[in-house]
DNA sequence: CGTCGTATTGAATGGGTTCAAGTAGCGTGG
DNA sequence: CCACGCTACTTGAACCCATTCAATACGACG
């Protein structure tokens, strides 16, 4: 289906918190050609090796991006939520090296590449916020690899959560270190190169030391600073704006 | 000391390795101001937290991108050769959230961030080209994030080497499956998260297979196929084009 | 020719995996 | 309304890849 103006609002909201927008960007933004689509959980959005014409903007729900390997075994590189664009790379990447995923039911809107690029170049502005996204996005990577390389399983799931609170507050979906979390012990591990049986003891662990609860999907975080200490999570590196709450 | 314009001839040869330049473009980027420094080895070039007003160009040498954690602990996240803009991301984020250092002497290029800015709206396909090596830059993290996660020390090593050398080749650095390798075992050990101890016992037993030989600093890659196989590399991920020899 | 960084080798230890089994929660349909 | 079946979660025990600690060899360079 096709969207009506206020289906982009999510991308004026995401590009809003990254620079500040004339009216014309802005109304450039909304008049954007974009499909709605929806799609239940773990449905595959786009496939490694494919060449997609259009990029995907997340309006509700969360995806991830991941790589299979031999053995059955699966890299998850990043989860997105309401207002990212995961696949933005497409746009100068022609060929896909990892597939995009949803992780639960989601609202996704298709932005043609021919409309993003021509945003881009008409608004210089708006090429350098979307630019600096995928820039905010390989600083993220850094972390992780970091995390899988030098940290602990403990400290890695700390971080992980450090992390995601502060994607989810930043775009208006947690507050009082509160948030949903729907993904399973399974996800964690494939995102964190552990096993599903290690997350659950670390969570075990974590829960019996006064950290978080962690019932269903109801994540909270019931000592923030002993999470980030645990973590060594320094939100610098998520280069949100100072001042966005 | 300032530059000629002969200086810049590498980032030339990238940006036509990435995208097809006019006789304009390139002769906005040769005329770009730059300064020229040579560094000694192992000097840290920009610092975390660092908040840079250019970017650096590889003229010659090696350098990486690396973050120290408590405990001495240090991840590195790039290596970089001639030709490259290792902090070309500090274009867009004005905070350095890592540090990069050169590995080797190197003879560096320092662009205004004014300059590149100017030159990325006044050509778009430049900025295109930019943008591009940055999102190829992620690409390689993410393929980093598969090894430290989820290979073996001897699947990380052979992928390390077999990256390492396409790198080096397409900048014409290397060839007959043969390269330098300016780095020392605990480099590798911090850019795949592994011990220097370890480090030593694969490339031992990759030796005593017959996979490579490397004697101070000659890496020959002696069986390409096997190499490959036991990374399980497959350069998709580095998007190069085709047909770059 | 000594010295410092790098490489090499051995032995003990440990964090996390793997295999295996059992439990809890939840939507579906009889 | 409860049985069923699926998925996710939980727990135990054995194993292993890689780390750590420790000692030794090499090799470039002043």
């Amino acid at each position: 289906m096709s969207a009506s103006g206020s289906d982009l609002t999510p991308l004026v909201r995401k590009l809003e918190s990254i620079a500040s927008l004339s009216v014309e960007e802005r109304q450039a933004v909304e008049s954007m050609p974009a499909t709605v689509r929806l799609l239940d959980a773990r449905q595959d959005i786009v496939r490694d090796k494919d060449q997609p014409a259009h990029c995907c903007l997340v309006l509700s729900g969360w995806t991830c991006r991941y790589k299979l390997l031999n053995q059955g075994k699966r890299q998850i590189f990043s989860f997105h939520v309401p207002g990212d664009l995961p696949d933005l790379q497409s746009l100068h990447l022609r060929v896909m090296d990892h597939s995009l995923a949803t992780v639960t039911a989601c609202r996704l809107a298709f932005i043609p590449h021919e409309s993003m690029r021509e945003l881009t170049i008409q608004f210089p502005g708006l090429g350098a916020a979307l630019w600096r996204d995928t820039l905010v996005d390989a600083a993220i990577f850094r972390e992780w690899m970091i995390g899988i390389g030098r940290k602990t399983a403990f400290g890695r799931i700390a971080h992980q959560f450090c992390e995601m609170y502060l994607k989810l507050e930043a775009v208006g979906l947690a507050a009082a270190h509160r948030c949903e979390l729907p993904i399973t012990q399974v996800d964690i591990g494939d995102a964190l190169g552990l096993s599903n049986v290690h997350v659950n003891r670390v969570l075990m662990d974590m829960r019996s030391q006064g950290l978080i609860t962690l019932r269903g999907r109801a994540l909270v975080i019931e000592d923030w600073r002993a999470l980030c200490a645990a973590g060594e999570f320094d939100p610098a590196y998520l280069h949100l704006e100072p001042g966005a709450s």
